[in-house]
DNA sequence: TTGATACGAAACGCAACCGTTCCGTCTTGA
DNA sequence: TCAAGACGGAACGGTTGCGTTTCGTATCAA
C-alpha cells in the first residue's frame, strides 16, 4: 500500500518562496524582458535567497519556462448577453482588463519575440497565452452561429482571426499601449458588414 | 563659397565597412535577436576591426538603431491590376518575398519585444518597417474605394487593419513562419463580404 | 613626400551575471 | 530530542561582452 500523505523526511519546501520566485519572475519579464531579467533580480524582488532558486529550477532558462507554464490559462467564457456584439463587448472589457491586471498585454509582445525559432517556447507561449484567449473567442463566434449572426459557411477559425488579428495588430504597432486601440464594437460591425458595398 | 566637394583630410572611411557593418547587424539580429548581437559577432561576421565600429557607433545600442533607420523602407506600390484581388495577391506576393530576402519576417517579432516601452525605438520601429508596408496596402485600398470596390463610407485605415491585421496575427501565433498563414486571396474574400449572413 | 586619418588585429580593464558553495537558522517527521 | 532538509544571506570563481587603447599598415590631400 503506497501512503498518499507520503512525504520526503525534513523540511518542506515553502510554498511562499515558490509563489514569491514566479510572481518575480513574471513581474520582471513583462517590465523588462528576457534580458533584463536577472536571477539577482528575481532573487531580490521575491526576498528568497539564490539557492533557494537554484533548488528549485537549474537555470534561467527553466525558470522562465515556469514562470510561463505558472500563467493564469483559464478565462472563463462571458455570460450569454444574447448578442454577439454583447458578447464581443464583454469579452473585450474581460480580457483587456485581466491583461491589464496580470501584465499579460505586455508580456505577450516580449515573449514573442524569444520564443521566435524555438518550438519549445513556442509551444508554451502558444498553450499559455494565446490559446486560451483564443478559446473565448471562438466560444462567442459558436453562439452567434447558432443564433444565425454569422454565416454558417464561414470557418469559425477564420473568424476569429478576423475578429482579433485587428486588435492584435494595432496593439503591435501602437507599442501596446490601450490608446489607439480604436473601438471593439465599431470595428465589429464593419468586420460583419464587409468592406463590399450591398450586392 | 562654401565648396560642395569639402573633404576632411585624411583616409576616408570606408563605404564597404559601412555596408559591411550594417548588414552584419540586421543578420545577427533577425537571426538571434537583440541579446544575441555582440559587437564580437558584429566585428567577426563583418570582417571590420572593432575599434571601426566604435569609431562609427558610441554603443551597441546606437549601432542597432542604426541599422533600422538603414532599412530599405521603399516598398513600390504594384501595378493596377485592374482589381482589388489582384492588387491585393500581388502585395502579398511582394512583401512576403520582400520579408524574406531581407529577414524583415523575423526582424519584426524580434524587435517588437525591444521597442515595447521605449518610444524613440517604437518611432523607428513604425517608420521603417510598419509604415512603408502598410503605405503599400493603403495605396490598394484607394484604388479599390475609386473602383467602387469598397464602400466609401468605409474608414481607409480601418480597411487596411481589416486586410493586414488577419495576416500579421496569424504570422505571431505561428511563431513567425510563412507556413499556416492560410491564402490571402481567400481570407480577403470573406473581409469583403462579411460574416453576417445576405440581409 | 608629408601629415592626417582610416584601416584590421589584438590586448586590456571593467562590470555584470551565472551557477556554486558555504553559513547559521528554522521547520518538519521519527 | 534528533536527523534531514529547506530557509535567507553572503561570498566566490568563471565567463561574457562592452568600450578603450595600442600597434603597424594603407590611403587620402596638399
Amino acid at each position: 500500500m503506497s501512503d498518499v500523505e507520503t512525504r520526503p523526511p525534513g523540511r518542506p519546501r515553502s510554498a511562499e518562496a515558490d509563489e514569491a520566485i514566479l510572481q518575480a519572475a513574471l513581474e520582471l519579464l513583462a517590465e523588462d524582458g528576457y534580458r533584463a531579467l536577472t536571477m539577482e533580480r528575481v532573487r531580490e524582488r521575491s526576498g528568497v535567497g539564490k539557492a533557494t532558486i537554484y533548488r528549485r529550477y537549474g537555470s534561467k532558462e527553466e525558470l522562465v519556462r515556469a514562470a510561463i507554464a505558472h500563467l493564469n490559462s483559464d478565462i472563463p467564457l462571458p455570460d450569454d448577453t444574447g448578442s454577439l456584439q454583447g458578447d464581443f463587448a464583454a469579452t473585450a472589457q474581460n480580457v483587456l482588463a485581466g491583461a491589464a491586471r496580470t501584465g499579460a498585454l505586455s508580456l505577450m509582445p516580449r515573449l514573442l519575440s524569444e520564443v521566435v525559432g524555438e518550438p519549445e517556447m513556442h509551444a508554451l507561449f502558444h498553450e499559455h497565452l494565446v490559446e486560451p484567449r483564443r478559446r473565448v473567442v471562438r466560444g462567442i463566434v459558436e453562439r452567434a452561429k447558432a443564433r444565425g449572426e454569422i454565416r454558417a459557411d464561414v470557418d469559425t477559425e477564420v473568424a476569429v482571426d478576423l475578429m482579433v488579428g485587428p486588435f492584435i495588430y494595432r496593439l503591435i504597432i501602437c507599442g501596446g499601449h490601450e490608446e489607439g486601440l480604436g473601438d471593439p464594437v465599431e470595428l465589429l460591425g464593419t468586420v460583419m458588414a464587409g468592406l463590399s458595398p450591398r450586392a
